[in-house]
DNA sequence: CAGTGGTCTAGACCACGGT
DNA sequence: CCGTGGTCTAGACCACTGG
């Protein structure tokens, strides 16, 4: 329903997601020109092209100068995943989140790490192991390594009763990462604090954490068993 | 580097996040209205407001009428996964695709089924079992459920060539989805199929697709072992 | 070269939501 | 009430790219 007033943006999206969906504009085809379309609804061209690029950001559709605009032909979903931290998710369910830190060292970066995290030989690492429960259960084994050479305060910071996580959010807001989700089998270790047999599928995310091209942090994060990460759209 | 001309969008949205991440504005405080910043760059408000609306709608910041625009507190980062058809997943790593159809029967969807996709008692399924190849090898065992009633022409579709999904994406285009990750282990018959022994932790992926409110298909694909699914952000 | 999308402007009105 | 963001307009110039 248009409000009855102006054309928004919203409606023209919507009513060109519907007419490709509706196959009036099939995939691979050529849509009309801003302009025309500017002129269909009665609009700036400045709605339509706002409307036309939300559905180009969500690879529904193809722009391109000169060209036009066409109906994406190899649809490219975008499946988008909130991460918050462990505390946000438990407590989102209701539940009541607590912490515990398990192991805390200070390394030489071992090969592979340094090699992960592209760090100098001789460079020294925050080693930490984490759990976080959920009303008491356990939900995540958190294995972090911190690069102390990208955050020094690191290594007096008191983590017992908060984990690196959050800690490290107050430290380093709004960072660049790469995630990585896989299965992996529970090891004895895994086993001993996800309370659950040898050999059990879990679901495991990895990550590396930059700020401004310096390497801050790899983080594996192995989750209970039978934890499912969904979403829609 | 601005283009020396007019300020952009991108240079308000740069600059803004820069003084996040150097903590000029911290987690929490509440930023300059968009007449300030658009005084203080010497643009239009109309460019700060879009600058500031993709800073928005990553989670930087968070924007309320009258309140004003502050620094996201909590900081709930969206991981983005472009999720295409197997076969493009393939290619792309310069493999060569392979596909077969492995099982192939029109039955009463089962009760758990009839859950899932919110269907009527009687309802019929096209149950499907395909398998994809890269470079020979294992790489996605699908087992897929198509509701009949949402899709008729299916039943009479030639799906010994092209796989279920990129046959329905030829009949309906750009649909809702719910996606759902987890780790399995192995049973016997993916075992067998993925080329792998009894047990082995595999990342599987579950879809359930709606068009305009009617449930389409069920699809449940499981990777080869050592799959990993990533992302940056 | 010319057509199409990409962006910016200056101004306007509106909607939400604190005070 | 009234400040702040949300959106729309009409017009302009620019950048890319296909012919």
């Amino acid at each position: 329903m248009t409000t009855g007033q102006k054309v928004s943006f919203q409606d023209i999206r919507n009513e060109v997601l519907a007419r490709i969906q509706q196959r009036v504009w099939v995939p691979g085809s050529l849509l009309p020109t801003e302009h025309e379309l500017a002129e269909e609804f009665g609009c700036a061209r400045a709605t339509v092209n706002r409307a036309m690029r939300e559905l180009a950001d969500r690879g529904i559709i193809d722009r391109k100068r000169k060209s036009g605009t066409r109906v994406n032909i190899s649809p490219v979903k975008q499946a988008t995943f909130e991460i918050s931290i462990v505390r946000q998710t438990i407590e989102d369910m209701n539940a009541v989140y607590r912490y515990s830190l398990v192991h805390r060292s200070l390394n030489q970066a071992p090969a592979w790490l340094r090699a992960q995290l592209d760090l100098e030989d001789a460079a020294q690492v925050l080693h930490l192991n984490c759990m976080h429960y959920s009303d008491n259960r356990p939900f995540q084994f958190e294995e972090r390594w911190i690069n102390t050479a990208a955050v020094p305060s690191v290594v007096d910071a008191d983590l017992t009763d908060t984990g690196p996580n959050e800690w490290l959010l107050t430290e380093i807001p709004f960072s660049n990462a790469e995630i990585a989700f896989t299965a992996v089998s529970a090891d004895s270790k895994l086993s001993d604090f996800l309370a659950t047999p040898t050999g059990t599928p879990l679901f495991q995310m990895e990550r590396t954490t930059w700020f401004q091209d310096t390497p801050v942090t790899f983080v594996r994060m192995t989750f209970h068993q039978g934890y499912q990460m969904s979403t829609r759209y």
